[in-house]
DNA sequence: GGCGTATGGTATATATATAAACAGTTGGCG
DNA sequence: CGCCAACTGTTTATATATATACCATACGCC
């Protein structure tokens, strides 16, 4: 359905463009407002999950990650991280560990309680994700990506 | 770039239906950052500047727009729409008006100098947005909204 | 070895998002 | 007419995001 109506509009959109350019937005919006939804039986937040399975496949030797390195593949400011790892500490998913080598760095890393339930969580996030983009073909998937993947490289 | 370089990620991402999800979650993330880049020499963020934009364009007569149609249009609750009335009407971008017919609406209207400051904004705006999306031809663009119309309606 | 610069984590202020509970208003229906 | 159900806006608690300033630490270079 067009933006136009989902959104209930009593204009429609100008630009071809804008359109386009909404439409991504409005997708991503869409997509979170459901894995939030999918996640919260889990106790969990999309951005939670999203640490977490960057904790168990990202590091290395399954050493940790520091803060710094989870802020970048995260897209998000470092200041972010601190909150976010405090709330996930409380409910022991993760925990902080001291770097040896640079006292600069905590270490994050996944606890037994995190490690258990990202197991059974991952599986069914799989499932649902590759149910929610079987609406694509395999080459519009791989289309859409390189198109995102210019609009991005486009932006600096 | 793919989003593994771009995010500097160790390992690839399993699933292509992954990375196509994961691509239009960041690349709307890389849009907001950009928007509110452009937004803040203006003292806008591009929420407010959207709740402008509908209230200019989708208000029929001008007579603006109802919290909970604004909370509609935007895809957000409409508790969200309080606080950033409240700011915006702070700032004088808006006003609130009690409806005549119904005690229950509040009608939000742009101010003189919202509507002066939008007239100012919006067309750099159209223009930037134009210049982002040109990275994709016009038959890419419609292709990459039935495509991305095509995932909204498989979350039902 | 010591100093300036860069980097990591934190604290704070602010903006946006949700959900849930609440109060006021409206409207339908017996 | 009166009650109940639905709807609007607000409040609160919570989660996420930014920018900025700050402190501790590390590193390069003289």
């Amino acid at each position: 359905m067009s933006l136009e109506k989902e959104l209930n509009l009593s204009v429609p959109i100008k630009l071809d463009s804008h359109e386009a350019l909404l439409n991504i937005y409005y997708t991503a919006s869409c997509l979170k407002k459901k894995a939030d939804e999918f996640f919260k039986p889990f106790g969990l937040t999309d951005v939670q999950f999203n640490l977490m399975v960057l904790l168990k496949h990202q590091a290395e030797d399954n050493g940790g990650l520091s803060q710094a390195r989870l802020s970048q593949m995260m897209l998000v400011n470092r200041a972010n991280i601190t909150s976010l790892v405090d709330r996930m500490e409380k409910a022991q998913f993760v925990e902080r560990t001291a770097s040896a080598n640079d006292r600069r760095y905590n270490i994050v890393k996944l606890t037994a309680k995190g490690q258990k339930l990202l197991k059974e969580v991952e599986e069914l996030y799989a499932r649902e994700v590759k149910k929610i983009m079987s609406v694509l073909q395999e080459l519009e998937q791989k289309k859409l990506i390189s198109m995102l993947e210019k609009v991005r490289a486009g932006l600096q």
